[in-house]
DNA sequence: GTCTATAGTTGGATAGAC
DNA sequence: GTCTATCCAACTATAGAC
């Protein structure tokens, strides 16, 4: 009906393919179901895209930007290493348990895309992008609670995706929200125990202990 | 050609099926390439198992029991705590890795039964069974090394699937076998640290240390 | 028990009218 | 740019001969 340009009718529909696989699985977001959903017609899918794994390629990119986006906006407020940590692992798995669909979609993206040629890029795109992600909440927790982790941050940002991935699985199995949270905020204080204090004022020294928080 | 018992016939298939899973994707087990995989016909598939699905779950059941058994016979030798907990992630990283496409169908396995009703109870299953294998290994780990984990095992064993996961898929998706190993056995060290020795002969105190291990 | 043949669906992709 | 109509491939499932 409408007639957009290309650019736009593309968004459209990698929301649409977005809407489709986060509910019903990647399997249910077919060329056909995608335009249905966009309120299109079949051939219009074909025109924007040149066939299907193209369409699905664009969707990973669009959740991997977002969350990228997403995890460079949250700059957690300074109130004590133990809470910034806490208050971080809070707001990572709140994003992740209002999303359910979405969540399984990533890990369908993952699957899909270590099985299928076409979408050879995707999962390491997704990763790379993850792990980046992480490193900057890291960063940002070092910032926030004026700390230092004894370990690097690339490797602690592979852990951090890691953990939270093995309890997203673990919870979009049983659901059990408490249990996810506690081994969330468990391995969080794995994370305090890998904090040193900064020499802020020439004041502190660097030790590696697994002290508690210090007053900012 | 062969006349075979129904038994023996779905045993012969759903090895097919794992066969044809573990190298190709979920997706392309199909009836049709599990009957060309075992060598018989179409038919025979449908006269052993009243669907696609109850060949899925059958699947399913005997990665599972496999996985279950194989947890059980593995006793690690008792050469010290940190020893005993390095050689058994060792053994358990050395399974994963040489069995690149199993693990990858585990994850498929997981996501299409979370999606699709008729496979409901597979994954929690799969679950069950890993957690109490995890928790399994775990009582091994404290009675080769005369020690005792301060954390409920239950809970630790959730936490060991959940690790063994995320980094397990970060393999898979990077194959960066040295990382991985890396990681997992920085939690190796975090295990250690969970751990109390034994009063066994009345000489040791229970202390939550991070200590070195300690000769048995 | 095992085979071939076929019915019935679904989905990717294209052609051509508008 | 958008739509309808259509082709073609692959799959599940069943019927019926052997």
């Amino acid at each position: 009906m409408n007639r957009l340009p290309v650019a736009e009718r593309r968004e459209q529909l990698i929301e649409a393919a977005l809407a489709v696989a986060s509910r019903d699985g990647i399997d249910a977001a077919t060329v056909r179901a995608v335009a249905a959903e966009a309120g299109v017609s079949l051939g219009v899918v074909h025109y924007c895209f040149q066939d299907k794994d193209e369409l699905l390629r664009a969707m990973a990119h669009a959740i991997t930007s977002a969350n990228l986006e997403r995890s460079m906006g949250e700059l957690p407020p300074d109130v004590g290493v133990a809470a910034v940590i806490d208050g971080t692992i809070d707001a990572l798995w709140d994003g992740i348990k209002e999303s359910r669909g979405a969540q399984l979609l990533s890990y369908e993206l993952t699957t899909s895309s270590l099985r299928h040629p076409e979408l050879n890029q995707v999962a390491i795109e997704q990763y790379r992008g993850q792990w980046a992600a992480a490193e900057q909440v890291l960063r940002g927790v070092e910032q926030a609670a004026g700390v230092t982790f004894s370990v690097p941050l690339e490797t602690l940002a592979r852990t951090v995706v890691a953990v939270v991935d093995g309890y997203s699985l673990a919870w979009l199995v049983d659901g059990d929200e408490a249990k996810a949270r506690e081994g969330m905020h468990g391995f969080g204080r794995f994370l305090l125990s890998t904090t040193v204090a900064n020499p802020r004022d020439g004041l502190e020294q660097l030790l590696d202990t697994g002290d508690e928080a210090l007053p900012a």
